[in-house]
DNA sequence: TTTCATT
């Protein structure tokens, strides 16, 4: 019926009102369909415009491409059609690579020019808005692995192009597990909207991104790793989240109670309690979890009642912990420190975060001592209401800290929202920098550079 | 400055 070597092609970019028996006619032209499926959602049944297409010759699929592929928009769709072959028919992401830091005037033909030299490029893609303007950033996708590390080795913060605020980034695109991590973030941030206490949640965001750095640096391959298991969870939990209109609509539990509310107002307490304006107390022990950014946890115990910490030296998966009746926001949020603690309760956490906070943090980070050149980090677009203290602990992770430093308004005493922190040797500011810059925090994201030789400014 | 979707 279907040739052995037959060819299995995604068909992206079709509207939602096309079923079966409306692309048929499309594909029909090509040879003899095989298999024709619209991909819908496994349990709401909402089709998500692609479909799979097998043809029973593998020429027809070859044809079929040529033919269409990015070759004409159907009615509705901002984007032309897509005809590939299907991811599971041949090998993963490894070659796609994410370019960012174009500047807003460069085309797919400009950056495919740049890419040229470094092997065959199968795919080449400016990210563009509603309005056709340039995202400034695009993805490459090259042949092979090595093409594309290539292409890494020698354009990544190579050059600074026109209209861009820093240097040409040039790095492997984010793996599906990623993307749902930076989705989960935006949802984070908005949430920070409504309340300080979801800031806690997006700093915690911010760790976990920079565990998950951490860990790749220090052991190449993640993918065996228990974390993924949890990041997997952790996408289906914040769809979850998506799909029951969380941040439009108040939650309520069975019993009539917003846990959303309960929480936000146990963290009021918490803070009331404490005094909010009282440094945090750095945890002696570092492995107990990452040390939270206000010295205190998010979500002090789960709606059962049952204190987090004891789940997790119970040995307990949260999700299974927990009662099957738990709203969305609770279970992410559960799960968001879950998620933190994970790496350090099984030891998996790289040298960086088993040094010992604790002698640093006791010195008086006030003095506010420089490292030698190279070890001094530039910090912009802080939360206002970071301290020293919250950005020590920010980047304790990376390494020793001499010194952690949040400019303050003189007559205000209000932050400035920039700062500098200093470590005891440059690998260490250059892991800060990689791991922290550009990170999502509230509505801003992190600048995080190296502080310039004092100077470099001057002209005479 | 991370897509548009992959049964």
């Amino acid at each position: 019926m279907k040739e052995p070597d037959a060819i299995k092609l995604f068909i992206g970019q079709i509207p939602r009102n096309l079923e079966e028996k409306d692309l048929k006619p499309i594909f029909e032209q090509f040879g003899k369909i095989y298999e024709l499926t619209v991909i819908k959602d496994k349990y709401t049944g909402v089709h998500k415009g692609c479909a799979f297409l097998t043809y029973c010759a593998r020429e027809s699929a070859v044809k079929a491409q040529s033919a269409l592929h990015e070759q004409k928009t159907l009615p509705g769709m901002n984007r032309p059609i897509q005809v590939k072959p299907a991811d599971s028919e041949g090998r993963g992401e490894d070659r796609k690579l994410f370019v960012g830091m174009l500047g807003k005037q460069q085309s797919d033909e400009d950056v495919r020019k740049m890419f040229e030299p470094f092997g065959s490029i199968d795919e080449c893609t400016v990210l563009k808005g509603p309005d056709g303007t340039s995202k400034g950033c695009a993805f490459v996708k090259f042949q092979s692995h090595s093409e594309a590390q290539s292409a890494i080795n020698s354009l990544h913060g190579s050059r600074t192009l026109p209209g861009a605020s820093s240097s040409l980034v040039v790095k492997f695109a984010d793996t599906d597990k990623e993307r749902g991590m930076r989705r989960m973030q935006q949802v984070a941030s908005q949430l920070s909207i409504y309340s300080p206490v979801t800031l806690n949640f997006n700093a915690y965001n911010a760790y976990t991104q920079a565990v998950l750095q951490q860990q790749a640096l220090a052991a190449q391959s993640s993918y065996l790793s228990p974390v993924s298991t949890v990041a997997a969870l952790q996408m289906q939990q914040m769809a979850a989240l998506n799909a029951n209109g969380i941040i439009a609509a108040p939650l309520t539990s069975s019993s009539g109670e917003s846990h959303l509310h309960h929480s936000i107002t146990a963290e009021l307490l918490a803070l009331q309690e404490r005094g909010a304006n009282t440094p945090p107390t750095i945890a002696a022990t570092p492995i107990s979890a990452l040390p939270p950014l206000n010295g205190y946890s998010p979500v002090q115990a789960t709606s059962n009642g049952q204190p987090i910490s004891e789940i997790y030296s119970s040995g307990v998966h949260p999700y299974q912990a927990q009662s099957p009746a738990l709203d969305p926001l609770q279970q992410a949020y559960a799960g968001m420190q879950y998620y933190t603690a994970y790496p350090t309760a099984y030891g998996l956490v790289s040298q960086p975060f088993l040094q010992q906070p604790t002698l640093v943090a006791q010195q008086q980070p006030q003095l506010q001592r420089e490292g030698p050149e190279g070890c001094n980090i530039f910090i912009y677009h802080l939360p206002q209401e970071f301290t020293d203290s919250e950005m020590l602990q920010m980047f304790l992770t990376f390494g020793n800290v001499i010194s952690a430093k949040v400019f303050v308004d003189r007559a205000t005493n209000q932050s400035k929202c920039f700062g500098f922190v200093s470590f005891d040797n440059p690998a260490s500011a250059q892991t800060a920098i990689q791991a922290m810059n550009g990170f999502q925090i509230g509505m801003k994201r992190l600048k995080v550079q190296l502080k310039r030789p004092k100077d470099a400014n001057r002209p005479y």
